[in-house]
DNA sequence: CAATGCGCACCCG
DNA sequence: CGGGTGCGCATTG
């Protein structure tokens, strides 16, 4: 009606206003979203954002970077996880693990190095955002009295000194030994040595 | 053209 | 080995 927009220049003025995609509820746009997801899994792509906003455009169609804001709302609130994988991103519904029972003891090294390596943030992770990954990534029961961001803390301290993770200023980025899967290239030919394998011995032919 | 289907290469445990 | 993943291409709308 009042339209006769032609301008999608708009820039974000949608993030906390009130505007169309604002009467939609979270936890609609978690089903949406989360049902997108299945969709796209069960076509065996990947769910990317791209993605995502097409298989919603078939409730309702909205600009692939509202659904953007949206996905980072959901991971936000844990109600999606977004993983790094071969280069990219894909958002993935939580997992429904078996529970890990942790105790202020528990070495959780190799987790927290694998949820550094999931969220693939490329300036490294913060402990906070490890510790949140971690929690949303699993499905941790925490024995009474433990501190949770302690052990998390140890668990760091630990892959620090495994070599699972490297640490840079507060941040915590992978080790070499826990290589990112390569950055889409199935033609892998990598004759390419590698050029300190001092330590380990990678028995690679 | 975009959207969907799918074989199978690839990765990781 | 076994199971999940998603690229790349075929197929369909």
């Amino acid at each position: 009606m009042r339209e006769t927009s032609t301008a999608v220049t708009n820039t974000n003025a949608i993030i906390s206003g009130g505007t169309a995609s604002n009467e939609v509820t979270a936890e609609v746009w978690r089903e949406w979203i989360l049902d997108g997801i299945r969709k796209i899994r069960s076509q065996k792509q990947r769910p990317s954002t791209q993605r995502i906003c097409q298989a919603i455009g078939s409730h309702h169609k909205f600009h692939e970077d509202i659904v953007a804001v949206k996905l980072e709302e959901a991971v936000a609130s844990g109600a999606l996880i977004k993983v790094y994988n071969k280069g990219l991103h894909t958002y993935k519904e939580p997992m429904a693990h078996r529970v890990i029972s942790v105790a202020q003891e528990t070495d959780l090294s190799k987790l927290v190095s694998k949820a550094v390596r999931e969220l693939g943030e490329c300036e490294g992770s913060s402990l906070k955002s490890i510790e949140n990954y971690m929690q949303k990534s699993n499905d941790i029961e925490l024995a009474p009295g433990t501190d949770f961001k302690l052990v998390i803390k140890n668990a760091v301290k630990n892959a620090l000194a495994k070599e699972l993770l490297v640490q840079d200023g507060k941040l915590y980025k992978v080790g070499k030994f826990v290589m990112r899967p390569n950055a889409r290239k199935r033609n892998s030919k990598t004759p390419k040595k590698d050029e300190d394998d001092s330590t380990l011995n990678v028995s690679i032919n």
